[in-house]
This record gives structure tokens, C-alpha cells and sequence, in this order.
DNA sequence: GAGCACTGC
């Protein structure tokens, strides 16, 4: 597929001469692999993309390739959806137009069955199976909402519950202190009762740890490194460890938190002579920081300079070198290196840690990565995960054995609410309160689900314990939540004064990615904010859902980290027990996949519906995905990787994005082209909008308002910021998140450097905002609306009634044809990060996709832009 | 006239 200039052509064929070579050597190093199957495969591969490329510029020969493929098809045995895929084709390079069209509608067509069927499996999956009681009621009441249908499940819930009850029972306020018996009235009045059936116990003998705490963290600080190393729980399994992975390939590590496991395998590996030949030892996290501090730690153990032989590689920061033989990375620098290395010659063991996470990088390495065992005997590869998840990942790896480590924790007590509340805000605070008044000082944790709700229980507290006065202790309400700039975040880590108690209202992102010492009470309403895709429709959605089991363990256990704490939930057990989920749904399966695809692609991975996953996402979304990839033309006919597809691959942002960037060379604006992409990749936190400043904000938002759209909005910002040496002042006044803009720069300064390797010249053109507006919509002609009745928009594809989200600059403008980077579903759908366009663009960029006849009806009618507005007014 | 849970390349 071709449909740039012939200027590009000449240019490109240069650069696919430098890809042969490089797919040369990847040929090479796959025949380096002692399968000879895999070698001839890629020969095999190597020799149809030639003839396939001989044959686009000479259409018999093309024919005969097809033929060729054909029958190659036959024998591969292609999927069947890939293969309907194939036959779709648009056939760009016919000459009969009417048969391209017939084509195309056909693949309209089937689009649109495949996307009946997925509403339907989808409805179903939206039928709520925990239901956020409406009102708040009270007492009995609360039971009696369960409707008809549940009577069954209801009568066993209050059984089990009694049950439970009977062996426990745990109340508020049973103290009979009198002047503190006022301050209880008020603050008891609506009481959340809890049973407690459960208790998370800790390790065997830690109760006497916790007896003398300060006398541990003393010793701790006396003990010399040696000491701490064989304080850890793993030390006492180290030769059998090490036995069991010389024995196994493949290795599943069951190890709780607190066993030393990251810091410790890989200096154990070292030890027993892995890292010998220059070969390495990798080990991938899931996060930033935990690959940097553990990198530090590890580097501290073995008294030597981070950076040298022990180093950590992520984004935008690569503190490795050529004597490097423990290297600490994140799962997608990982996924990133296998471009470069896609056998991992030079490590001996990787380790993929915090696999329980299931992060969507981590779930792709386990397919990479269990293929490459299979020819790479000498590899050793090393599973950690939690406890609930060791078996399945033991299962994929072809019945990998399990190696337990045990860890060392505080135990929890668990209380579950004796009926379900209706709205755990309020119940977050009554219970905050209980807690306060009733329990030792301690520190509390709450888990919301985001910043409104956060705000709203701050505001909440705050109230109630002004009324109470000087009856109780002292309250320090800290919020955290991810958008919260830092310094304000940095406070929750602050030591709590004598005779006062801390409670941190936090979201997620105390689940896993931040620890605060010193919890002993976590409040846990059991919802957390997750987002999914609809590939059909591309749009998003983040909604409020019940956290799975995994969660609720993983919330608990933030009491037990240095003392023996307690846990509240505001569910019942029954709840617990009968309505969660095990696990939450791999991130893999409500992503969109395009990026993923288009690496996988890359990396020579060609029948990709049959790719090894260990929870296979669904099949729309790869069959969007590659058609969308198709669309960009990233992906040929026969659905193999073009040379733009492969440039498009070295870019670390979405196929949209990366096409919308190699394009920007030809509209002589990569320069502007680059700083739209970076600001758009962080553009959901950049505009700071605290509550009590809202107004100020918004008009300092509308401040960088330009006429033609949010695109050339956020590049104002962007050019504003650099104008004044990327200042913190700046930022301050404007109501801008400096974190983000420092984040845009960092990706901005990424992506010059791999354009330049993808030889993509920069230019700046920004007098002509038409040229900038045309590369945007070279990328995203799959994201074009059209304006209708009322104000609203139908997007072209899918002929769906979406808004411009009331952020936009062009909200009250309504231009006739936009361009959006993405649609979100929240209380409306909207599109967000919206362009004004011409509808003739969108046949000069993308002529293969749109038939003039499309676009024609509303540019032939003269319609004057002030109707759009005169509608929305009578609306 | 309305929101942005959390990661990561």
C-alpha cells in the first residue's frame, strides 16, 4: 500500500534498503537458533516480502506473488479472522473504482455484524453484577433492596453472615469513659457495625517483633548489610533455589511481600556464576521507581556504584554500561528492547517480577518470552508472582514447578460491615470517626476511588470534627491521588505529630505504586475507577466497579507493614465472598491494542490472533487493531509489516500518533507536529484545577485558546512554556502542572531523537496552521465527526452521535468537520482534543478510506457556519 | 456546560 508522493517513494526506497539490512540481520540472529524451522521460516518471510515488493510496482508480478501467498496461506494455515481480514482488502491499486467500492462495503458491512455481535456480548457484560445502592437507607431497610430475583442468594447471605457472626463480634464505642461519652453520642449515632470473620494471620513469631518495635528497627540500623541480607526470609532457601533453577528452565516464584526476593535472586544468580561470559541478568518491574530503588539497593549490597555493574534502564533514563550484569528495567523498556534483541542473546536469566500484576507489557513478555525458552535452552527464566496467581502462570509455562518463599508480615484483623452501605462516602467518614474516637492512635488509610469523591470526604470530615471540638484528639486529613501536585503529595510521607492521628484519603495509588508507613487502620469501600475500550467504537470509558479479591488483600494488607493492624470493609463478607472477582480483568483485554500489534508485528510475529497469551484479549479488538493498522498503512494487503509500518513501530505512541508524525515531514511542520504529540500523550493532567480556584483557571485556560482547535491550543501552551526557559513560575500562574509540561519535554526530546533515527527532518512552519492541521489529519483520519442537529456530531465511521467535550476551545464555534483525538464516554459521549478540519483533507490524506461521495452531501450544501450555533441555542 | 483511577514505552 502506497499513497504518499513519489518524491517520498525515492527517499523510502533508500530507507527500505537499510530495513533489508536490518531484517538481514534479524534473519541472521533467528538462524542463530539452533530450530531450523524458525530459520527457514524466516527465509521464507524474507523472500515473499521482496517478491511482494517487486510486486507493487509491477501489478502481474503482484498477482503471482498473491498466488503465491495464497497457497502459502493454505499451508499455514491462517486464521480465519485474519484471513477475512486479507480478504477485505481495499485493493487501492485497482483502477475500477466501482469494484473497489462494492469492495469496501462489503467490509463496511461485516464491520458492522461484527459489531452487532459485540453490543450484544457486551450488554451482557454491562449488566451490573454489584449493584452501588441508590439511597441511603436505614437499619433493616438496608437488606430489603435486594429484589425478587436475589431471594435465594439473599436468604444465604444473611445465613452465612450469622455464622460468621457467631464466632466474632466486634463494636464501636463499648467504652464508658464519661466525658468522652458526649463526643461518642454524636459521632455514634448511626453506628456501622462490623462482624469480623477473617484474619489475614502474619508470619509465625512476628507478634513478638511487634512487641518491641523500636528495638528491631535499632538492630536493624546496627546490623551491617551481611546481617540484613540473611535476616531476610529467603536466605535460608538460597542453595535449594538456586538448585531448583539449575534443574528447570522455567521457574515459578510464589514469594510474598517481604521475602527479599527482587533484591536477592539476581545476587544469587551472580553468586553461582550466571553472569559469567558477559551475560546478564534482567529483571523487569512493573514500575519506574521500584526499577530504580531496588537497582540502588541492590548496588548498596554489593558495595559498587549504581550504574556500573548493577543498573536500571527505563524511559528516558538509562543508567546502565558495558559492564552491566544486573539490570533492573520496566516491563515496556523490556518489550522495547526486544525491537533491537529478539532473542535476549545477551541475558542468561530473565525475571519477570510483579507478574500477579498482569500489566499489559508484562502479559505480552510472557508470549515473547516462553517462545524464545523454547530455542534458547541456556536461558533461564524466572516467574514471581503473588500467591492466587502461581498456578495459572505455572499452567502456561508448560507445567513450570512452583517455588514457594514465604514472607514476612504483620497479621490484620479483617472487619466486614454488617450490612451493605449505601453511600460509602459517608460511611467512609462515620467510620474514619469510629475509629478515631474508639481505637489507639494509629494511622488510617482510605481507599476512594478518585479526586471528587477525595475532595468531597476531606470537606466532609473537616465538618465533623469542628463540631466535636476539643473532645477528640487532633485529625490530619492528608488527600494523594496521582494528579495532586507533588509537594502536596510529599506531605502524606511527613511524620504525625505526638497525640494526633494521620488519615490519608487516597486512590489507588496506594494499592500499589506509593507506601506509607505507620498505617494501621485501612478503610476499604471496595470500588476503585477502571477504564475500558470499546474497540468497535473506540471510545472509553471509566467507570466506578467493585474491586476485585486480589485488591481487597492487597488494600488490606497496607495495615500489616509494621505493626499488627486492622482492616474495615464496607461490604459484607457474603458480599466478599460470593460478588467479587478473584482477579482483576487483565489489562490486556480492555485496551486498545494498536500500539502492541504494530510491535508484535515488528518483531516478525505474523499470525497474531494465535499469538501465546495468557488471557487472549478479545477478538475484535486484534481484528480492529489490525485493520486499523491496515488502514494507516502500516500493514500490506497480505497483512505483513510495510516500511511504514516498521518506522512507525520505533515510535514509542500510539499508530494514530506515529503516522500523524511521519507525516508531519511532508506538511514541513514536524517541528510544531512533535510538540502537539508530546503534549497530547500527557494531555489529561497538564491544566491544574483545584477547587476552590476553579474560575481562575478556567480563564486562564481560555487564555491559550487559538482559533482552529485544542491541537493548536496545547501547542500554544507548549511554545509559551518554552518561550520562557520552561519556567515553574510560568506554569504557577497559568494554572499549568509543571510535572506534566516537564513530562511533554522529556517526550518531546524522545521523539526528535527517534525521528531522526527514522529520518524524519525537523522543520517548523508555523505561520501556516493549515499545513499543521493537514499532518494531524494524515494520523488520525479514523477520528473525523461531521456536525448534525442540535450542536451534536456524527462521527464518519460509525455514524455515532458524540459532543465536543465542554473543554474545548471550539465548544461554542461547532465547525462543520473536526478531527478528535479521542472519544470518552462519561456522562455523555464526548470527544475530547478537538480540531477543526476541511472535509476535502480528508481525501488528499487518506484517499484509499474516504469516497468523495461521503463526504459530499454537507460541503456542497451551503450551510453558513453560524447555523451550527443558531441550532445549539434553540437546543 | 463538564471532569481525568493507575501504570508504562
Amino acid at each position: 500500500m502506497d499513497y504518499d508522493s513519489d518524491e517520498d517513494r525515492k527517499e523510502r526506497d533508500a530507507f527500505s534498503e537499510r530495513v533489508k539490512e536490518r531484517d538481514k540481520e534479524h534473519t541472521r540472529k533467528v538462524a542463530s537458533r539452533s530450530d531450523k524451522n524458525a530459520y527457514e521460516e524466516a527465509a521464507k518471510r524474507l523472500k515473499l516480502q521482496t517478491e511482494k515488493d517487486r510486486g507493487r510496482l509491477i501489478p502481474k508480478l503482484r498477482i503471482e506473488s498473491r498466488r503465491q501467498y495464497l497457497k502459502k496461506r493454505k499451508e499455514d494455515k491462517v486464521t480465519e479472522l485474519e484471513q477475512d481480514l486479507i480478504d477485505d482488502e481495499y485493493l487501492f491499486e485497482e483502477d475500477e473504482l466501482t469494484e473497489r467500492e462494492r469492495k469496501n462495503r462489503e467490509f463496511q458491512k461485516k464491520v458492522l455484524t461484527i459489531e452487532k455481535e459485540f453490543e450484544k456480548t457486551s450488554e451482557i457484560e454491562k449488566a451490573p453484577r454489584y449493584r452501588i445502592p441508590e439511597a441511603s437507607k436505614k437499619g433493616e431497610d438496608r437488606y430489603e433492596e435486594v429484589d425478587e430475583n436475589e431471594k435465594v442468594p439473599h436468604y444465604e447471605q444473611k445465613k452465612w453472615e450469622q455464622d460468621q457472626m457467631s464466632s466474632a463480634v466486634f463494636r464501636f464505642g463499648a467504652k464508658n469513659r464519661e466525658d468522652e461519652q458526649k463526643a461518642y453520642d454524636l459521632i455514634l449515632e448511626n453506628q456501622i457495625e462490623f462482624v469480623n470473620p477473617i484474619n489475614i494471620s502474619g508470619t509465625p513469631g512476628i507478634e513478638d517483633e511487634d512487641k518491641k518495635p523500636q528495638l528491631t528497627e535499632k538492630q536493624k540500623r546496627k546490623m551491617n548489610i551481611e546481617e540484613t541480607k540473611k535476616s531476610l526470609p529467603i536466605y535460608k532457601y538460597r542453595d535449594e533455589l538456586l538448585r531448583a533453577i539449575e534443574d528447570h528452565q522455567v521457574l515459578i516464584i510464589e514469594g510474598e511481600t517481604g521475602s527479599g526476593k527482587t533484591t536477592q535472586i539476581p545476587q544469587y544468580l551472580h553468586e553461582a556464576g550466571y553472569t559469567k561470559d558477559k551475560k546478564k541478568i534482567g529483571c523487569t518491574q512493573p514500575r519506574r521507581v521500584a526499577a530504580m530503588s531496588v537497582a540502588a539497593r541492590v548496588a548498596e549490597e554489593m558495595s559498587i556504584k549504581l550504574g556500573n555493574e548493577v543498573g536500571y534502564s527505563i524511559r528516558f533514563e538509562d543508567c546502565t554500561s558495558e559492564r552491566t550484569i544486573i539490570k533492573y528495567m520496566t516491563d515496556g523498556t523490556l518489550h522495547r528492547e526486544f525491537l533491537s534483541e529478539p532473542d535476549l542473546e545477551s541475558y542468561s536469566v530473565m525475571i519477570i517480577d510483579e507478574a500477579h500484576e498482569r500489566t499489559l507489557h508484562t502479559d505480552i513478555l510472557f508470549g515473547l518470552v516462553k517462545d524464545i525458552a523454547r530455542f534458547r535452552k541456556d536461558l533461564k527464566l524466572l516467574i514471581s508472582s503473588a500467591t492466587l496467581d502461581a498456578a495459572k502462570f505455572s499452567e502456561f509455562f508448560d507445567d513450570a514447578p512452583i517455588f514457594r518463599i514465604p514472607g514476612r508480615r504483620f497479621p490484620v484483623n479483617i472487619y466486614y460491615s454488617q450490612a451493605p452501605e449505601a453511600d460509602y462516602v459517608s460511611a467512609c467518614v462515620q467510620t474514619i470517626l469510629q475509629i478515631h474516637v474508639t481505637q489507639p492512635l494509629g494511622d488510617c488509610l482510605v481507599f476512594l476511588t478518585g479526586q471528587e469523591e477525595i475532595e468531597t470526604c476531606h470537606e466532609l470530615l473537616q465538618e465533623r470534627t469542628k463540631k466535636l471540638g476539643s473532645l477528640v484528639k487532633e485529625l490530619i486529613v492528608l488527600p494523594v491521588y496521582a494528579n495532586l501536585p507533588t509537594d502536596m503529595q510529599a506531605k502524606i510521607f511527613e511524620r504525625t505529630p505526638p497525640n494526633a492521628r494521620k488519615v490519608v484519603l487516597a486512590t489507588n495509588i496506594a494499592e500499589t505504586s506509593l507506601t506509607i508507613d505507620n498505617i494501621i487502620y485501612v478503610i476499604d469501600p471496595g470500588f476503585c475507577k477502571q477504564n475500558s475500550y470499546n474497540p468497535r467504537t473506540s471510545m472509553e470509558t471509566l467507570t466506578i466497579v467493585p474491586i476485585s479479591k486480589a485488591s481487597a488483600n492487597q488494600r488490606a494488607g497496607r495495615a500489616g507493614r509494621v505493626a499488627a493492624g486492622k482492616c474495615f470493609r464496607l461490604y459484607t463478607a457474603w458480599v466478599y465472598k460470593n460478588e467479587l472477582e478473584d482477579n482483576p480483568v487483565p489489562e490486556i483485554q480492555r485496551v486498545n491494542l494498536g500500539n502492541v500489534v504494530l510491535i508484535l508485528k515488528a518483531l516478525g510475529i505474523n499470525n497474531i490472533i494465535n499469538f501465546d497469551f495468557l488471557d487472549p484479549p478479545p477478538h475484535e479488538s486484534l481484528v480492529i487493531a489490525l485493520e486499523q493498522l491496515y488502514a494507516l498503512g502500516a500493514l500490506n494487503h497480505h497483512g505483513d509489516l510495510t516500511k511504514l509500518g516498521r518506522r512507525m513501530a520505533e515510535l514509542p505512541v500510539d499508530p494514530m500518533m506515529s503516522k500523524m508524525l511521519l507525516a508531519s515531514e511532508k506538511y514541513k511542520c514536524s517541528e510544531e507536529i512533535v510538540s502537539i504529540s508530546a503534549m497530547l500523550n500527557v494531555n489529561s493532567s497538564i491544566f491544574y484545577r483545584p477547587k476552590d480556584k476553579q474560575i481562575h483557571a478556567d480563564t486562564a485556560r481560555k487564555n491559550f485558546h487559538v482559533p482552529g482547535g485544542d491541537h493548536l491550543m496545547l501547542l500554544n501552551v507548549y511554545n509559551q512554556w518554552a518561550e520562557t526557559d520552561f519556567s515553574i513560575q510560568w506554569c504557577y500562574e497559568n494554572f499549568i502542572q509543571y510535572r506534566s509540561m516537564k513530562r511533554a519535554r522529556d517526550v518531546r526530546d524522545q521523539l526528535v531523537n527517534l525521528l531522526g533515527r527514522v529520518e524524519v527532518d525537523l522543520v517548523s512552519n508555523i505561520s501556516d496552521n493549515v499545513n499543521i492541521r493537514k499532518a494531524i489529519t494524515a494520523g488520525f483520519f479514523y477520528h473525523v465527526a461531521k456536525l448534525s442537529k442540535g450542536g451534536s456530531y456524527k462521527t464518519v465511521k460509525h455514524n455515532q452521535t458524540v459532543e465536543i467535550h465542554p473543554s474545548s476551545s471550539l465548544r461554542e464555534a461547532l465547525p462543520r468537520w473536526v478531527i478528535y483525538h479521542e472519544l470518552v464516554f462519561t456522562t455523555k459521549e464526548y470527544m475530547r482534543q478537538t480540531t477543526e478540519i476541511e472535509s476535502k483533507w480528508l481525501l488528499e490524506v487518506a484517499p484509499h478510506y474516504y469516497k468523495s461521495k461521503e463526504l459530499e452531501d454537507s460541503t456542497n450544501t451551503k450551510m453558513p457556519k453560524t447555523v451550527g450555533k443558531a441550532n445549539s441555542e434553540l437546543g
